[in-house]
DNA sequence: GTCTATAAAGCGATAGAC
DNA sequence: GTCTATCGCTTTATAGAC
Protein backbone atom coordinates (compact mmCIF):
# COMPACT_ATOMS: atom_id res chain seq x y z
CA UNK A 1 0.00 0.00 0.00
CA UNK A 2 2.15 2.96 1.21
CA UNK A 3 4.72 3.84 -1.58
CA UNK A 4 8.61 3.53 -0.51
CA UNK A 5 10.22 6.90 1.19
CA UNK A 6 13.47 6.56 -0.13
CA UNK A 7 14.48 10.26 -0.85
CA UNK A 8 12.57 13.91 0.77
CA UNK A 9 10.44 13.99 -2.01
CA UNK A 10 8.49 11.22 -1.63
CA UNK A 11 7.60 12.81 1.88
CA UNK A 12 5.80 15.44 0.28
CA UNK A 13 2.79 13.79 -1.30
CA UNK A 14 2.16 11.97 2.19
CA UNK A 15 2.92 14.95 4.01
CA UNK A 16 -0.04 17.08 2.19
CA UNK A 17 -2.28 14.21 2.15
CA UNK A 18 -2.05 14.66 5.95
CA UNK A 19 -2.33 18.17 6.36
CA UNK A 20 -5.24 17.97 4.52
CA UNK A 21 -6.80 15.49 6.44
CA UNK A 22 -6.30 16.97 9.83
CA UNK A 23 -5.58 20.65 9.19
CA UNK A 24 -1.72 22.40 10.54
CA UNK A 25 -2.65 22.06 13.57
CA UNK A 26 -3.97 18.95 14.18
CA UNK A 27 -1.07 17.22 12.45
CA UNK A 28 0.87 15.42 14.50
CA UNK A 29 4.35 14.35 14.16
CA UNK A 30 3.31 10.76 15.09
CA UNK A 31 0.90 10.22 12.56
CA UNK A 32 3.57 11.96 10.16
CA UNK A 33 6.41 9.58 11.14
CA UNK A 34 3.71 6.42 10.96
CA UNK A 35 2.59 7.19 7.52
CA UNK A 36 5.57 8.63 6.19
CA UNK A 37 7.38 5.26 7.42
CA UNK A 38 10.00 7.80 8.24
CA UNK A 39 11.54 8.55 12.07
CA UNK A 40 11.64 11.17 13.56
CA UNK A 41 15.71 11.48 13.26
CA UNK A 42 14.98 11.34 9.38
CA UNK A 43 12.28 13.80 9.15
CA UNK A 44 14.52 16.59 10.56
CA UNK A 45 17.09 15.54 8.80
CA UNK A 46 15.04 15.92 5.78
CA UNK A 47 13.20 19.22 7.56
CA UNK A 48 14.94 20.95 10.18
CA UNK A 49 12.51 23.72 11.26
CA UNK A 50 10.22 20.61 11.57
CA UNK A 51 6.27 20.86 11.06
CA UNK A 52 6.72 24.61 9.64
CA UNK A 53 9.21 23.14 6.84
CA UNK A 54 7.19 20.41 5.63
CA UNK A 55 4.12 22.71 5.60
CA UNK A 56 6.09 25.25 3.21
CA UNK A 57 7.27 21.70 0.76
CA UNK A 58 4.04 21.04 0.65
CA UNK A 59 2.81 24.62 -0.52
CA UNK A 60 6.03 24.87 -2.93
CA UNK A 61 4.75 21.29 -4.28
CA UNK A 62 1.28 22.55 -4.78
CA UNK A 63 2.29 25.92 -6.27
CA UNK A 64 4.56 24.21 -8.34
CA UNK A 65 1.85 21.43 -9.69
CA UNK A 66 -0.46 24.41 -10.24
CA UNK A 67 2.27 26.32 -12.52
CA UNK A 68 2.54 23.84 -14.55
CA UNK A 69 -0.66 22.03 -14.72
CA UNK A 70 -3.00 25.35 -14.59
CA UNK A 71 -0.98 28.68 -15.23
CA UNK A 72 1.07 27.39 -18.47
CA UNK A 73 -1.81 25.99 -20.13
CA UNK A 74 -3.83 29.13 -19.55
CA UNK A 75 -1.01 31.13 -20.52
CA UNK A 76 0.40 29.17 -23.33
CA UNK A 77 -2.49 28.04 -25.25
CA UNK A 78 -3.22 29.62 -28.88
CA UNK A 79 -7.15 28.91 -27.89
CA UNK A 80 -7.89 30.57 -24.52
CA UNK A 81 -10.93 28.16 -24.17
CA UNK A 82 -8.70 25.38 -25.13
CA UNK A 83 -6.50 26.43 -21.74
CA UNK A 84 -9.78 26.99 -19.68
CA UNK A 85 -11.01 23.55 -20.38
CA UNK A 86 -7.71 22.07 -19.78
CA UNK A 87 -7.96 24.03 -16.35
CA UNK A 88 -11.11 22.67 -15.22
CA UNK A 89 -10.17 18.93 -16.48
CA UNK A 90 -6.88 19.56 -13.82
CA UNK A 91 -8.66 20.69 -11.07
CA UNK A 92 -11.19 17.87 -11.18
CA UNK A 93 -8.22 15.67 -11.53
CA UNK A 94 -6.16 17.39 -8.09
CA UNK A 95 -9.19 17.56 -5.71
CA UNK A 96 -10.46 13.82 -7.04
CA UNK A 97 -13.54 15.24 -8.11
CA UNK A 98 -14.47 16.29 -5.17
CA UNK A 99 -12.85 14.05 -2.93
CA UNK A 100 -10.06 15.71 -2.03
CA UNK A 101 -10.31 19.08 -0.12
CA UNK A 102 -7.65 22.41 -1.00
CA UNK A 103 -4.96 22.38 1.14
CA UNK A 104 -4.53 26.17 0.69
CA UNK A 105 -8.30 26.89 1.26
CA UNK A 106 -7.94 25.30 4.49
CA UNK A 107 -4.73 26.99 5.87
CA UNK A 108 -6.49 30.26 4.23
CA UNK A 109 -9.67 29.70 6.99
CA UNK A 110 -7.74 29.67 10.71
CA UNK A 111 -4.67 31.61 12.14
CA UNK A 112 -2.42 29.21 9.82
CA UNK A 113 -2.72 31.71 7.09
CA UNK A 114 -0.58 34.27 8.98
CA UNK A 115 2.00 31.42 9.46
CA UNK A 116 2.08 30.84 5.38
CA UNK A 117 1.00 34.30 4.72
CA UNK A 118 2.71 34.87 1.26
CA UNK A 119 2.55 31.44 0.15
CA UNK A 120 -1.70 31.08 0.75
CA UNK A 121 -1.81 35.20 -0.52
CA UNK A 122 0.01 34.30 -3.65
CA UNK A 123 -1.52 31.01 -4.87
CA UNK A 124 -4.99 32.31 -5.28
CA UNK A 125 -3.44 35.76 -6.43
CA UNK A 126 -1.89 33.75 -9.24
CA UNK A 127 -4.45 31.26 -10.06
CA UNK A 128 -7.01 34.05 -10.67
CA UNK A 129 -4.45 36.70 -12.55
CA UNK A 130 -4.09 33.94 -14.65
CA UNK A 131 -7.36 32.94 -15.51
CA UNK A 132 -8.82 36.45 -15.78
CA UNK A 133 -5.80 37.02 -18.55
CA UNK A 134 -7.34 33.98 -20.38
CA UNK A 135 -10.89 35.13 -20.01
CA UNK A 136 -9.47 38.53 -21.71
CA UNK A 137 -8.23 37.15 -24.18
CA UNK A 138 -11.38 34.87 -25.11
CA UNK A 139 -13.22 38.48 -25.30
CA UNK A 140 -14.00 39.72 -22.04
CA UNK A 141 -12.93 43.50 -21.24
CA UNK A 142 -11.09 43.68 -18.38
CA UNK A 143 -13.57 44.22 -15.17
CA UNK A 144 -15.64 41.36 -16.52
CA UNK A 145 -12.52 39.28 -17.16
CA UNK A 146 -11.44 39.48 -13.35
CA UNK A 147 -14.97 39.19 -12.28
CA UNK A 148 -15.53 35.83 -13.60
CA UNK A 149 -12.15 34.49 -12.85
CA UNK A 150 -12.70 35.59 -9.07
CA UNK A 151 -16.10 33.73 -9.17
CA UNK A 152 -15.08 31.02 -10.58
CA UNK A 153 -12.07 30.69 -8.05
CA UNK A 154 -13.99 31.36 -5.21
CA UNK A 155 -16.73 29.12 -7.02
CA UNK A 156 -14.41 26.23 -6.75
CA UNK A 157 -13.50 26.51 -3.25
CA UNK A 158 -17.09 27.50 -2.56
CA UNK A 159 -17.72 24.00 -3.81
CA UNK A 160 -15.35 22.09 -2.27
CA UNK A 161 -16.52 22.95 1.56
CA UNK A 162 -20.59 22.64 0.17
CA UNK A 163 -19.35 19.20 -1.81
CA UNK A 164 -17.34 17.79 2.21
CA UNK A 165 -19.98 19.70 4.12
CA UNK A 166 -22.48 17.37 2.40
CA UNK A 167 -20.27 14.14 1.84
CA UNK A 168 -21.13 14.33 -1.72
CA UNK A 169 -18.35 14.78 -4.96
CA UNK A 170 -21.48 15.15 -6.94
CA UNK A 171 -22.41 18.64 -5.29
CA UNK A 172 -18.58 19.83 -6.60
CA UNK A 173 -18.52 18.04 -10.22
CA UNK A 174 -21.92 20.11 -10.96
CA UNK A 175 -20.57 23.31 -9.63
CA UNK A 176 -17.56 22.87 -12.07
CA UNK A 177 -19.62 22.14 -14.91
CA UNK A 178 -21.82 25.16 -14.19
CA UNK A 179 -18.50 27.67 -13.55
CA UNK A 180 -16.90 26.17 -17.12
CA UNK A 181 -20.41 27.26 -18.71
CA UNK A 182 -20.13 30.47 -17.25
CA UNK A 183 -17.02 31.12 -18.85
CA UNK A 184 -17.90 30.03 -22.13
CA UNK A 185 -21.05 32.66 -22.61
CA UNK A 186 -20.62 36.11 -23.68
CA UNK A 187 -20.84 38.29 -21.12
CA UNK A 188 -24.54 39.90 -21.37
CA UNK A 189 -24.70 43.25 -19.77
CA UNK B 1 -12.87 45.32 27.17
CA UNK B 2 -13.85 41.88 27.83
CA UNK B 3 -17.85 41.85 27.99
CA UNK B 4 -18.31 39.57 31.53
CA UNK B 5 -19.30 36.26 31.48
CA UNK B 6 -22.01 35.64 34.00
CA UNK B 7 -24.11 32.18 32.70
CA UNK B 8 -23.18 29.55 29.49
CA UNK B 9 -24.76 31.55 27.12
CA UNK B 10 -22.33 34.72 27.33
CA UNK B 11 -19.66 31.95 27.03
CA UNK B 12 -20.62 31.23 23.42
CA UNK B 13 -20.20 34.09 21.38
CA UNK B 14 -16.53 34.12 22.98
CA UNK B 15 -15.88 30.74 22.23
CA UNK B 16 -17.10 30.88 18.79
CA UNK B 17 -14.37 33.10 18.15
CA UNK B 18 -12.06 31.23 19.51
CA UNK B 19 -13.03 28.48 17.45
CA UNK B 20 -12.43 30.64 14.11
CA UNK B 21 -9.60 31.68 14.72
CA UNK B 22 -7.66 28.71 15.10
CA UNK B 23 -10.12 25.84 14.64
CA UNK B 24 -11.20 23.24 16.37
CA UNK B 25 -7.66 21.52 17.24
CA UNK B 26 -5.92 24.81 17.26
CA UNK B 27 -8.10 26.05 20.02
CA UNK B 28 -6.99 25.37 23.73
CA UNK B 29 -8.36 25.15 27.06
CA UNK B 30 -5.67 27.82 28.41
CA UNK B 31 -6.60 30.49 25.76
CA UNK B 32 -10.37 29.49 26.20
CA UNK B 33 -9.82 30.31 29.89
CA UNK B 34 -8.24 32.81 29.34
CA UNK B 35 -10.72 35.16 27.07
CA UNK B 36 -13.90 33.69 28.86
CA UNK B 37 -12.96 34.68 32.45
CA UNK B 38 -13.86 31.56 33.15
CA UNK B 39 -11.36 28.89 35.13
CA UNK B 40 -11.64 24.77 34.25
CA UNK B 41 -13.76 24.61 36.51
CA UNK B 42 -16.94 26.80 35.93
CA UNK B 43 -16.13 25.39 32.45
CA UNK B 44 -16.36 22.32 32.61
CA UNK B 45 -19.24 22.57 34.29
CA UNK B 46 -21.01 24.66 32.18
CA UNK B 47 -19.76 22.15 29.36
CA UNK B 48 -18.98 18.74 31.18
CA UNK B 49 -18.23 16.94 27.61
CA UNK B 50 -15.34 20.19 27.50
CA UNK B 51 -14.31 21.40 24.10
CA UNK B 52 -16.22 18.80 22.02
CA UNK B 53 -19.45 20.41 24.23
CA UNK B 54 -18.47 23.55 23.60
CA UNK B 55 -18.39 23.50 19.98
CA UNK B 56 -21.62 21.65 19.61
CA UNK B 57 -22.87 24.93 21.69
CA UNK B 58 -21.68 27.29 19.38
CA UNK B 59 -23.43 25.25 15.77
CA UNK B 60 -25.92 25.22 17.84
CA UNK B 61 -26.06 28.99 18.46
CA UNK B 62 -25.35 29.57 14.84
CA UNK B 63 -27.62 27.56 13.26
CA UNK B 64 -30.59 29.49 15.46
CA UNK B 65 -28.99 32.96 14.24
CA UNK B 66 -29.59 31.74 10.32
CA UNK B 67 -32.85 30.29 11.55
CA UNK B 68 -34.17 33.49 12.81
CA UNK B 69 -32.28 36.08 10.87
CA UNK B 70 -31.77 34.03 7.93
CA UNK B 71 -34.09 31.07 7.20
CA UNK B 72 -37.29 32.63 8.47
CA UNK B 73 -37.16 35.79 6.01
CA UNK B 74 -36.38 33.61 3.27
CA UNK B 75 -39.63 31.85 3.87
CA UNK B 76 -42.22 33.93 4.95
CA UNK B 77 -41.23 37.45 3.20
CA UNK B 78 -44.41 37.59 1.03
CA UNK B 79 -42.14 39.01 -1.85
CA UNK B 80 -39.36 36.35 -2.30
CA UNK B 81 -36.71 39.13 -3.80
CA UNK B 82 -37.00 40.78 -0.14
CA UNK B 83 -36.44 37.57 1.55
CA UNK B 84 -33.71 37.02 -0.70
CA UNK B 85 -32.87 41.01 -0.07
CA UNK B 86 -32.86 40.29 3.49
CA UNK B 87 -30.23 37.28 3.82
CA UNK B 88 -27.28 39.22 1.66
CA UNK B 89 -27.89 42.26 4.37
CA UNK B 90 -27.46 38.91 6.80
CA UNK B 91 -24.65 37.59 5.51
CA UNK B 92 -22.56 40.98 5.00
CA UNK B 93 -23.50 41.33 8.92
CA UNK B 94 -22.78 37.94 10.10
CA UNK B 95 -19.31 37.51 8.48
CA UNK B 96 -18.37 41.38 9.46
CA UNK B 97 -17.94 42.20 5.74
CA UNK B 98 -15.45 39.28 5.11
CA UNK B 99 -13.72 39.84 7.79
CA UNK B 100 -15.07 37.16 9.66
CA UNK B 101 -15.05 33.26 8.56
CA UNK B 102 -17.36 30.76 8.54
CA UNK B 103 -16.92 28.32 11.20
CA UNK B 104 -18.78 25.81 9.64
CA UNK B 105 -16.72 26.17 6.73
CA UNK B 106 -13.66 25.40 8.43
CA UNK B 107 -15.13 22.73 10.38
CA UNK B 108 -16.29 21.05 7.07
CA UNK B 109 -12.76 20.88 5.31
CA UNK B 110 -10.77 18.99 8.14
CA UNK B 111 -11.15 15.57 10.19
CA UNK B 112 -13.81 18.22 12.13
CA UNK B 113 -16.32 17.21 9.82
CA UNK B 114 -16.44 13.96 11.00
CA UNK B 115 -16.50 15.03 14.84
CA UNK B 116 -19.81 17.45 13.92
CA UNK B 117 -21.17 15.54 10.53
CA UNK B 118 -24.79 16.26 11.30
CA UNK B 119 -24.83 19.41 12.35
CA UNK B 120 -22.42 20.70 9.47
CA UNK B 121 -24.42 18.94 6.90
CA UNK B 122 -27.38 20.46 8.12
CA UNK B 123 -26.28 23.58 8.16
CA UNK B 124 -25.47 23.94 4.44
CA UNK B 125 -28.00 21.76 3.77
CA UNK B 126 -30.96 23.78 5.17
CA UNK B 127 -29.52 27.15 3.73
CA UNK B 128 -29.68 25.57 0.32
CA UNK B 129 -32.48 23.63 0.47
CA UNK B 130 -34.74 27.37 2.01
CA UNK B 131 -32.74 29.48 -0.75
CA UNK B 132 -34.20 27.22 -3.41
CA UNK B 133 -37.61 27.36 -2.32
CA UNK B 134 -37.65 31.40 -2.18
CA UNK B 135 -35.65 31.47 -5.73
CA UNK B 136 -38.46 29.09 -7.02
CA UNK B 137 -41.24 31.37 -5.28
CA UNK B 138 -39.14 34.15 -7.38
CA UNK B 139 -40.18 32.78 -10.96
CA UNK B 140 -36.75 30.07 -11.51
CA UNK B 141 -37.89 26.19 -12.27
CA UNK B 142 -36.79 23.53 -10.09
CA UNK B 143 -33.93 23.10 -11.59
CA UNK B 144 -32.53 26.46 -12.11
CA UNK B 145 -33.56 27.34 -8.48
CA UNK B 146 -31.44 24.46 -6.77
CA UNK B 147 -28.32 25.46 -9.09
CA UNK B 148 -28.66 28.96 -8.52
CA UNK B 149 -28.92 28.35 -4.20
CA UNK B 150 -25.91 26.01 -4.57
CA UNK B 151 -23.93 28.32 -6.55
CA UNK B 152 -24.66 30.81 -4.23
CA UNK B 153 -24.28 29.66 -0.43
CA UNK B 154 -20.93 27.70 -2.42
CA UNK B 155 -19.31 31.05 -3.78
CA UNK B 156 -20.00 32.99 -0.45
CA UNK B 157 -18.26 30.40 0.89
CA UNK B 158 -15.48 30.70 -1.73
CA UNK B 159 -15.82 34.27 -1.54
CA UNK B 160 -14.54 34.17 2.44
CA UNK B 161 -11.61 31.99 1.35
CA UNK B 162 -10.42 34.07 -1.22
CA UNK B 163 -10.75 37.47 0.70
CA UNK B 164 -9.01 36.02 3.71
CA UNK B 165 -6.37 34.90 1.63
CA UNK B 166 -5.65 37.97 -0.04
CA UNK B 167 -6.45 39.58 3.60
CA UNK B 168 -8.95 41.97 1.95
CA UNK B 169 -12.92 42.12 2.66
CA UNK B 170 -13.07 43.93 -0.59
CA UNK B 171 -12.75 40.53 -2.24
CA UNK B 172 -15.91 39.21 -0.37
CA UNK B 173 -18.15 42.30 -0.65
CA UNK B 174 -17.84 42.40 -4.08
CA UNK B 175 -18.55 38.88 -4.51
CA UNK B 176 -21.63 39.27 -2.57
CA UNK B 177 -22.98 41.90 -5.29
CA UNK B 178 -22.43 39.50 -7.97
CA UNK B 179 -24.00 37.05 -6.55
CA UNK B 180 -27.06 38.84 -5.16
CA UNK B 181 -27.50 40.49 -9.20
CA UNK B 182 -27.58 36.92 -10.14
CA UNK B 183 -30.45 35.90 -8.22
CA UNK B 184 -32.41 39.13 -9.62
CA UNK B 185 -32.02 38.21 -13.18
CA UNK B 186 -34.41 35.81 -15.01
CA UNK B 187 -33.18 32.57 -16.43
CA UNK B 188 -31.96 33.01 -20.02
CA UNK B 189 -31.39 29.21 -20.65
C1' DG C 1 20.85 8.97 7.17
C1' DT C 2 18.30 6.53 10.55
C1' DC C 3 17.45 5.00 14.96
C1' DT C 4 16.06 5.17 20.19
C1' DA C 5 15.79 7.68 24.25
C1' DT C 6 14.49 11.62 26.32
C1' DA C 7 13.63 16.28 27.37
C1' DA C 8 10.46 20.12 28.28
C1' DA C 9 6.22 21.96 27.55
C1' DG C 10 1.44 21.92 26.65
C1' DC C 11 -2.66 19.35 26.16
C1' DG C 12 -7.60 18.00 27.76
C1' DA C 13 -9.65 16.53 31.69
C1' DT C 14 -10.51 15.49 36.75
C1' DA C 15 -10.58 15.92 41.91
C1' DG C 16 -11.65 18.07 45.78
C1' DA C 17 -11.61 22.20 48.75
C1' DC C 18 -14.33 26.12 49.43
C1' DG D 1 -20.30 27.75 40.83
C1' DT D 2 -15.51 28.70 40.98
C1' DC D 3 -11.04 27.84 42.25
C1' DT D 4 -6.24 25.44 42.45
C1' DA D 5 -3.62 21.46 42.08
C1' DT D 6 -2.64 17.71 39.63
C1' DC D 7 -3.10 13.58 36.68
C1' DG D 8 -1.81 11.12 32.57
C1' DC D 9 -0.93 11.73 28.10
C1' DT D 10 0.76 13.74 23.79
C1' DT D 11 3.06 17.19 21.72
C1' DT D 12 7.31 19.13 19.13
C1' DA D 13 11.92 18.91 19.22
C1' DT D 14 16.72 17.43 20.46
C1' DA D 15 20.76 14.41 21.63
C1' DG D 16 23.68 10.99 20.69
C1' DA D 17 24.66 6.17 19.34
C1' DC D 18 25.20 3.61 15.26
Amino acid sequence: MARKIVERGDAIPVLAEIFREHGFAGASLSEITERTGLGKGSLYHYFPDGKEEMAKAVLDDVAGWFETNVFVPLRESEDPDAGIDHMFKAVIRFFHSGRRICLVGTFALDDTRDRFASEVQSYFAAWTRVLAAALKRSGLNTKAARETAEDVVAGIQGALVLARSQDDPGVFTRAIKRLHQRTKVTHRD
